[in-house]
DNA sequence: ACCGCCATCCCCCAAAAGGCGTAATCTCAA
DNA sequence: TTGAGATTACGCCTTTTGGGGGATGGCGGT
């Protein structure tokens, strides 16, 4: 038997899931909270296994509360059912350690699955949910992005890249066997194209564009 | 219809996968390459609209294999298919562009239901895989600690935020408002702390041990 | 009371970085 | 063929950094 919170501000839905949880066999509804703050005090009385979380609530947002339960009961499992589909939205939640993102469009039984599911290790997801996770990696990844927004040469972004593992010019110009003033001439048209005007701002630029990953 | 390519070096596994799409409605098993090698060929030459992809292969892995595979053909849909959960593997893979990854002791139906996921759109992954992924983010979120892992006093570790906007050290004590020597002074402890000689790679090692999340 | 750490400021000196100008190849495209 | 851009390279000059000092006060343990 698994037991379930719920937080979600819409009575009707509250109530809705509340009846599809207590309707299905081997999972009980122990709460349902209207908002954040009843959430905070009830969920850790009660201390369900599982959480189905809002992310819009009125007041204090879905990522927040979770990350504010899962500091107080770190082995609860909060799964995100909201209807937005924002890639910020679903990489700050699961970055408030949400273990799964289930659109409410999705049919009841696969969020009764969804509940069994986390439990045993997973972390379910709607399938064009779990796209944009795996494509965050790809995107991160791409250390052509600044490169190519930019206009950088092959050269140059060779030496954004070492810039940025914190090498000197003078290592630079040693590591691609180059003179010291050709590294310096690159950097110029780097910062240039970059539009910065210091190696700390390159550096910054390049890798807060998601290079490293 | 959807057309699948397989690339396995294992001849018994290839030829059962093999069979079991073949005897899938709605799929057809087009290619079976036994190496990296033989798929760089194949593959763009009959085009599958879905490539499953094993990832330890003799001679080139499947990563490489996957990111040369995309450059070609960037709408073909590869599916890790190993034995190896080894969370390095994983996130080395779906950075290489892969949209699924799923464990070769899943059942049979899994591995047929996946092909057709990826192709509307999902990215079809072993329950234990998603929850690393999912894992990733939250980890990757509060690893952020630079600060408390080198022990950076608060004024320390403000000074090396602002360090990595790109500031200079003027502008770092206006914003601050103190004065330019105390800054370098700062500096000069944050540098010893975090074991490093320069301001870039500072800033590196702080960009890169996820401060931003 | 003493020590360690923090935060603040100062100075000198050498090294590194950045701005600006110049200029030789080479390639690729208009 | 002419021109744009990439890559290579140099010089001169200024600013910025980094590495040594040293000094003052505050705060918290022992």
């Amino acid at each position: 038997m698994i037991t379930v919170g719920l937080v979600e501000d819409n009575a009707t839905v509250r109530q809705s899931l509340q009846e599809m949880i207590e309707a299905a066999p081997g999972l009980r509804c122990v709460c349902a909270c209207a908002t954040a703050k009843e959430s905070m005090t009830v969920i850790p009385r009660l201390r369900p296994e599982v959480v189905l979380m809002d992310l819009h609530l009125a007041g204090e947002s879905g990522v927040t509360a979770t990350e504010r339960l899962l500091e107080k009961l770190p082995d609860l499992h909060v799964l995100i059912l909201t209807v937005y589909k924002d890639p910020e939205e679903i990489f700050k939640a699961l970055k408030a350690g949400a273990k799964g993102y289930l659109l409410k469009r999705a049919r009841p039984q696969q969020i009764l699955d969804a509940i069994t599911e986390v439990c045993s290790g997973g972390a379910p997801m709607s399938s064009e949910i779990a796209r944009l996770v795996v494509q965050s990696f790809r995107t991160s990844a791409t250390a052509g992005n600044v490169r190519e927004e930019h206009g950088l040469s092959h050269r140059e972004s060779e030496i954004l890249a070492l810039l940025s593992e914190g090498l000197t010019n003078r290592d630079i110009a040693a590591r691609l066997g180059i003179s010291f003033e050709t590294v310096r001439s690159h950097l110029g048209h780097v910062y240039e194209k970059l539009r910065v005007k210091s190696r700390t701002e390159a550096v910054s630029k390049y890798l807060k564009s998601g290079s490293p990953a």
